[in-house]
DNA sequence: GACCAAACAAACCGGGAGGTAGGTATTTTC
DNA sequence: GAAAATACCTACCTCCCGGTTTGTTTGGTC
């Protein structure tokens, strides 16, 4: 690790530059030549921190994850937390180019590494749990398994953020996670409980 | 085009040696000399029949996504045919490596070409076709937008079969499919005619 | 069977990929 | 201030990439 404060400053500046090229390229795609003419550094300076391509992908991710998705149940653990977690990872993706390589280098395949199921296992995990709150709750049907819902939530969500990339550069992200709730909420909240979540998010959450 | 039959088998044999690379290592991952080693072939006899690696590509996308996918709606237009043609679409991308290739090339960025919306926009509009048919003899709610729905459909299913490849190398693609029915129907159906339609697909389409 | 076109095979090309080794600059320690 | 540690920079390396050129084989026509 780093130990003088220029060499947190160039790992940073390696990681951002990695990040917009792995972002746009995908792994295979980016060559560390784009990433050190982004960086404004060489080729020595990148190989003193990482070790490879490799290991320059994998700690981009690692670092990423390790403070992301952000998780803010306010105290009420349910599933309002779960459609405001949905906003704050499409405000994350518009705004965080950190985000976006992260998550783009987790989804493709053959690249960087077979995809891992553990990202994906980790977010349907964070997902059931306030799922599970809500079902105890009543804000469930009773019915349901919640790990099915939190599988296809984070299925769809991956396929709304794909194609909201390609037809709008995620542009409409935030108005197609709503519109993902508006068909969910009624299949899976009784109705008479519909009216106390909104499908916008309440606006409380941070990228991170 | 090719004119004797060996040029024929010989130009199907390298489309779908290239189809397998593609399926597994993208495009930019793909290299020739591995769609060679797979096909048997040597690089004039690809050279001959597509002037790059890129005309390969789309020339793969292109012939497939000329006959697929495939809509087959009995005489009778409308929501049913469309969840069909998603499961006709989860078996074909389970059991054909041209369609798996072919989507993958599609959806991927960066490489290939920047993923045209082309392919999503004619989805949408044949998925949009059917449900149109469908609210006018009210199977679906008349306040709802098709195109709306059509647009949510595409993505999740899209997302529905990348985690799905992920988690179980497309295993439980149908499942998660029928799945994804469960949700959407109650929440676009007027719950009298519910009953009407399959989520698990009447099984009378062909992957194509 | 001779000739030509079509369909390949084999050899070659230049460039760029990721990574390595040696050198230089900056900071820290004593 | 000298020496050592840290943090880079520069030049080099091998290999593999997509594509090009030359050579050989096969099929069709007369």
């Amino acid at each position: 690790m780093p130990k003088q404060e220029r060499a947190e400053r160039t790992r940073a500046t390696i990681l951002d530059a990695a990040a917009k090229v792995f972002d746009s390229q995908g792994f295979v795609g980016a060559s560390l030549s784009d990433i050190l003419a982004e960086a404004g550094v060489t080729k020595g300076a990148l190989y003193f921190h990482f070790k490879s391509k490799e290991e320059l992908a994998h700690e981009l991710v690692a670092e990423q994850f390790s403070i992301w998705p952000p998780v803010d149940d306010n105290g009420k653990p349910g599933l309002q937390t779960v459609i405001d977690l949905t906003h704050a990872m499409a405000r994350g993706l518009q705004e965080n180019v950190r985000i976006r390589a992260s998550i783009r280098l987790v989804i493709e395949q053959g690249t960087f590494t077979d995809p891992s199921p553990d990202s994906y296992l980790r977010w349907i995990d964070v997902c059931r749990d306030q799922l599970d709150h809500a079902q105890e709750r009543g804000d469930i049907r009773k019915e349901l398994v919640t790990g099915d819902i939190a599988n296809f939530l984070v299925s769809a969500f991956t396929g709304l953020q794909i194609s909201s990339q390609v037809l709008t550069d995620r542009a409409d992200l935030p108005d197609r996670v709503a519109g993902m709730w508006r068909y969910v909420l009624p299949a899976i909240v009784p109705p008479r409980r519909l009216s106390r979540f909104v499908p916008e998010g309440t606006a409380a959450q941070t990228p991170g």
